[in-house]
RNA sequence: GGGCGCGUAGCUCAGUGGUAGAGCACUGUGUUCACACCGCAGGGGUCGCAAGUUCAAUCCUUGCCGCGCCCACCA
């Protein structure tokens, strides 16, 4: 039954993942729970055990009542309860007097074993030593000095329980109790059960903790042992799944010296070998591991692996096996311990234990069978052997034990295979914090321990999606968001997308639907550029290399595909994905798009440049879809077929190598287009000339600055076809002064007029001149006074000088201009 | 109590010691033969508050206000 919820649960994990286009080797896939994974997870529990790092114990563990099972520090969740505070009094034994205590668990003072005041508080120092009658029970406490007792806290005094409370635990432990003394009141679902001293009153057994609470303090009350209560909100544990207090609860389990464990992956990290990014969680990483406690790894659960530890009986002095069965397994009668990867290993070493007059025999794990069979084999006494039964430990261990191997068994450890070598360590482990201390950190201790690296040189923590008002998603709160609701509405690859462009550096994530929309939309619009292509003849690229271009637009292309290449490989190193998904969108949307495609919409057809223009822009796109297909791996394939004939996928497609570099010429002459096609659309635009209006440019010829004149005319005479498809623009003409009732653009220094006659808003004109005027003013004096500045120019770096220089010469001539240009309007 | 982080355009978020950016939303406009899941143009921010360091701070330091998370034994 579970193996088939397993498979139905894993099944609609791998599904999502494959929806989600995951590309993951998944002839691969392993289970922990697999035979092989299985082995190795035996293995290392052994392993530890020789090596004194795992081993069982008698402490408090945090037990979850519900569950009844105990579990570790990581799974107590803490939260804030409105609850009580209550003061009682406890008489001396000698009657002269009564020391006061607080508690905000009351009901546990039926446990109690001492009561314990700071050695240094003078209010107490004559009553230490002497005896407590406890109220309820008449059990006598001593009262002892501890440390943990806080003078500044309620009445300086405070109750020791150590059986059900971890500060108490310590000071009981201090105070001369072993363990095995200490009074246990709880069974395991936390209801009243007779302490070993019989003083708890029949009528509190079995109750609750909540009844026994109630009863505790009425008792109290009654006895006139019950000073004050207060309200108080009380820091509870809680179970992280069971949702209940957690009690802590005095049993053996198994427990690994994590502290040991710890110190390599200290060392790793401190050292560089581990690489946490970003950053700033190191110091969490460190704190973690610096104060870590020993884990409890032992669960009383039926599923999961089960711990390989056998026990026999401990032989009295006469040399008969003490035979207990009932009380074997939780080791409460004398025991001797076997831990072996097979019953034959754990055998061997029990008959070599006990000496070869015995003879080892496996208990069933019903305890009354093995008792029954070993007694009688006993009364028997065949073989003149005296049996001697183990019984293997029921329980299973922490799943984070067997997961913390995942990056060695999963590759067949221990066995010494291909795979090992070649897939270990890992480069990178990407993983979310909420798992860091659960997971991260146990593999990288298991990892170093057992293969003598860390099991990966980067750890990535991305940040957690969280739902429209921040909330962390949890099935519990019912707000978690089906990736598959939003894939089948927007697309896997939108899905994505938005989730690369969202994952800046360990912030969590809200998930935004119109980000997703959006992402969706820029899938279309390559899907549209990708259609527009191939109307037109353009098919799929013949090289990796950039081709030979003669035509500026196409060499600039080229140089823009490099420097978009450079910024992906900048941003990958930086492990950057918000910057990749944002360079790649608007190198795609932005320049090929936006402005290739339609600076080429004349071209790729015609008959002296189409060739070498369909050869680019099939290259170009090819490089889009390359770059691309990492964050949107469904269209981009599907476009690399329809493209053309390839000879292989784009999933095993090389990450492109223009081997090409940026032609500044090519660069500049477009960018002059491209400010004189922006400029005369703005023009249009602010002064409402309709679109069909074709309008005749006069470039204004400056004498005093030949230079901005020439390449301007250059740039309009090379891109003339363009010019007039993209801003209407009629031929250029040449003049020294334009005609009266012009518009005028200012364009990189050169002066742009259009002679619009009578149908000119003159006003509507003068306002746009004005304004661009103000701004380049506005820039130039502020530059003007920082210039000024002595401080600035001797103390400022020198680039920073330059460039204010620059900008100030750049917007001066700009405001120079646009001055002429307002003057000339009159 | 300790630690980490956040507060930047209406919203969701980038960002840098040299007077701020994106997407969405918004306004105007356009159905020109890739795309209205579109094109074109545009408006919008005293970068939480205060002080300090600096020639210069949204970016560094300190304090404060608001918010989130993690860890922790205050009975």
């Amino acid at each position: 039954k579970v193996w088939e919820w397993k498979a139905e649960s894993g099944g609609a994990i791998t599904r999502q993942l494959r929806r989600l286009g995951a590309s993951c080797d998944w002839a691969n896939e392993r289970f922990t729970m697999d035979e092989g994974f299985s082995k190795a997870v035996t293995r290392v529990f052994v392993e530890l055990h020789k090596r004194g790092l795992a081993y069982r114990d008698k402490r408090l563990v945090n037990w979850d009542p519900r569950f009844q099972t105990a579990i570790s520090d990581l799974e107590v969740e803490t939260r804030e309860v409105q609850g009580k505070f209550w003061t009682l009094k406890y008489p001396l034994a000698d009657g002269s007097g009564a020391i006061q205590v607080a508690t905000t668990r009351p009901e546990t003072m039926l446990a109690d074993m001492a009561v314990a005041v700071h050695p240094d508080d003078e209010r107490y120092a004559g009553i230490v030593g002497k005896q407590v009658k406890l109220p309820i029970t008449g059990r006598l406490i001593p009262i002892v000095a501890d440390e943990h007792a806080d003078p500044e806290l309620g009445s300086g005094a405070v109750k020791i329980t150590p059986g059900h409370d971890f500060n108490d635990f310590e000071v009981g432990k201090r105070a001369g109790f072993k363990p095995a003394e200490m009074l246990n009141m709880f069974d395991g679902t936390a209801r009243v059960l007779q302490t070993s001293d019989g003083s708890i009153p029949e009528g509190l057994l079995g109750l609750s903790r909540e009844a026994a609470r109630k009863a505790v303090v009425e008792l109290l009350e009654r006895e006139g042992a019950l000073v004050s209560v207060e309200d108080r909100v009380i820091a509870t544990p809680y179970g992280d799944r069971s949702g209940v207090v957690i009690e802590p609860w005095l049993t053996d389990q198994w427990y690994v010296d994590a502290a040991k464990l710890v110190v390599p992956v200290l060392e790793a990290t401190g050292s560089g070998a581990i690489k946490i990014v970003p950053e700033t969680w190191k110091k969490t990483w460190f704190n973690w591991l610096e104060n870590i406690q020993p884990w409890c790894v032992s669960r009383q659960l039926w599923w999961g692996h089960r711990i390989p530890a056998w026990y026999g009986p401990e032989l009295d002095p006469s040399g008969k096996p003490i035979l207990n069965a009932d009380s074997m397994l939780d080791n409460r009668s004398p025991h001797r311990i076997f831990v072996g990867e097979t019953w034959e290993e754990v055998c061997q070493s029990a008959q070599q234990s006990y000496g070869s007059e015995f003879k080892i025999i496996e208990g069933s794990s019903d305890d009354s069978y093995g008792t029954v069979r070993a007694v009688d084999a006993l009364d028997e006494e065949r073989d003149s052997k005296v049996y001697i039964p183990l019984w293997r430990d029921l329980d299973v261990l922490d799943t984070w034990f067997s997961s913390a191997l995942w990056p060695f068994a999963t590759l067949g450890w221990p066995e010494e295979t291909d795979e090992l070598k070649r897939h270990f360590p890992n480069d990178i482990l990407i993983s979310g914090f909420d798992i860091l201390f659960f997971w991260d950190a146990r593999m990288a201790m298991q990892g170093i321990e057992f293969m003598g690296t860390p099991p990966w040189k980067t750890l990535y923590l991305h940040g957690l999606v969280r739902d429209a008002h921040g909330q962390k998603m949890s099935k519990s709160k019912g707000n978690t968001v089906d990736p598959l609701g939003l894939i089948d509405k927007y697309g896997a690859d939108a899905l994505r997308f938005t989730m690369a462009a969202m994952e800046s550096q360990g912030r969590d994530i809200k998930l935004d639907e119109k980000r997703v929309e959006g992402y969706r939309n820029f899938a279309t619009k390559l899907w549209n550029a990708a259609r527009f292509l191939q109307m037109n003849g353009v098919g799929a690229s013949t090289s990796i290399a950039a081709p030979e271009a003669k035509l500026p637009v196409n060499r600039w292309i080229i140089g823009e595909v490099v420097e978009t290449l450079a910024k992906l490989d900048k941003a990958f190193a930086d492990l950057r994905f918000d910057d990749m998904a944002d360079a790649i969108y608007h190198f795609t949307w932005g320049t090929f798009c936006d402005w290739y495609v339609e600076l080429v919409k004349g071209e790729l057809n015609a008959p002296q440049v189409g060739s070498e223009t369909r050869a680019v822009a099939a290259w170009a796109f090819d490089q889009i879809l390359v770059m691309l297909h990492p964050f949107m791996p469904f269209v981009t394939e599907e476009l690399w077929g329809a493209m053309g004939t390839r000879p292989y996928e784009l999933i095993v497609a090389k990450w492109p190598a223009p081997e090409a570099a940026v032609d500044a010429a090519s660069k500049a002459m477009v960018e002059q287009a491209v400010g004189v096609i922006d400029a005369v659309r703005a023009m249009r635009s602010e002064l409402n000339i309709p679109w069909t209006a074709s309008l005749t440019p006069y470039l204004v010829t400056d004498l005093s600055d030949l230079k901005s004149t020439g390449e301007a005319i250059g740039a309009m005479e090379l891109f003339r076809p363009q010019l007039r498809q993209m801003a209407k623009l009629n031929d250029v003409l040449e003049v020294h002064t334009p005609p009266p009732g012009s518009a005028q653009i200012v364009v990189n220094g050169a002066t742009i007029a259009f002679p619009l006659g009578d149908a000119i808003d003159l006003d509507a004109e003068r306002g746009r001149l004005s304004k661009a005027l103000e701004a380049a003013e506005k820039d130039r004096d502020g530059l003007a006074t920082r210039l000024g500045n002595a401080a600035f120019t001797e103390r400022a770096k020198p680039e920073a000088v330059d460039k204010a220089r620059a900008d100030h010469a750049e917007r001066a001539l700009e405001a120079e201009r646009l001055a002429a240009a307002l003057a000339r309007l009159g």
